[in-house]
DNA sequence: TAGCTTGTTCGATATTCGACGAACAACGAA
DNA sequence: TTCGTTGTTCGTCGAATATCGAACAAGCTA
């Protein structure tokens, strides 16, 4: 894909409560954490918002930095994955605590995973 | 004081998820909510941050409109009061991990109460 | 090689945010 | 009434943010 040099994953030490707090502020970006929130690994095209694409990987790329989920890059596609180990290690019940809030009220509703045409291994 | 025709406090179900986690984004607002952290009410003066006043007016004001702090006016001055009761209501355990994280890594540690020269009802 | 798919990056806007000093308003005190 | 105190609001600035469409790059596929 585009020129992704190679992502940049923030260590567990490097995390920053601010950073994680603002990454978790909007609506789109807290519903993509809730989708991602089973902790099962999503393909990027998976994930569908009600903004461009090019919005959606800015949005991707703010949690990226903020340490909130990881990226993987397998061929032409991406994957990705919710950090809640690290997360909660780093700052115990609160990605918990904002997911149970975002559920209850339904934040960020608009981002869903894509119908995802139910066949084999396709969907992972 | 000023203009202050009468600061709004949003109910308790008009509290935003995205909005309180803006409000505590910001490392000076965490550093005033961990001031009040203890429930105890302070007085406007008290609060000292490396900020000029308008700017921490303003950044009250955020953690004001966002339901995180309760200004109540007495005379010619101000107190005010972390909104702990609420906030848990209505989003479980979110404000206590939140400040188990700030105090870990001490976020917002410009931010400090006046010395308070030590006397009778003075303080408060 | 040529083309297709998949995300990222690049401008370009429009909006919001944090910070400051100055002006202002409300209240108590002299 | 005239001050002094206490916060708020205003106007301004530069930096950051959200969004979009277009261009681009990396890897399959034909």
């Amino acid at each position: 894909m585009g020129g992704m040099r190679r992502a940049h994953h923030p260590a567990i030490e490097e995390l920053s409560l601010p950073e994680v707090m603002a990454a978790l502020s909007d609506p789109l970006r807290i519903g993509l954490v809730r989708v991602l929130a089973d902790g099962a690994e999503r393909g990027w095209g998976e994930l569908r918002a009600p903004v461009a694409k090019s919005t959606l990987s800015h949005h991707l790329r703010v949690l990226r930095d903020a340490g909130v989920t990881r990226t993987r890059q397998e061929g032409t596609r991406c994957f990705v994955t919710l950090r809640r180990q690290d997360l909660d290690e780093r700052f115990p019940g609160l990605v918990g605590a904002m997911l149970g809030a975002a559920d209850a009220e339904d934040v960020g509703g608009g981002v869903h995973l894509a119908p995802c045409a139910g066949s084999t291994a396709a969907c992972r």
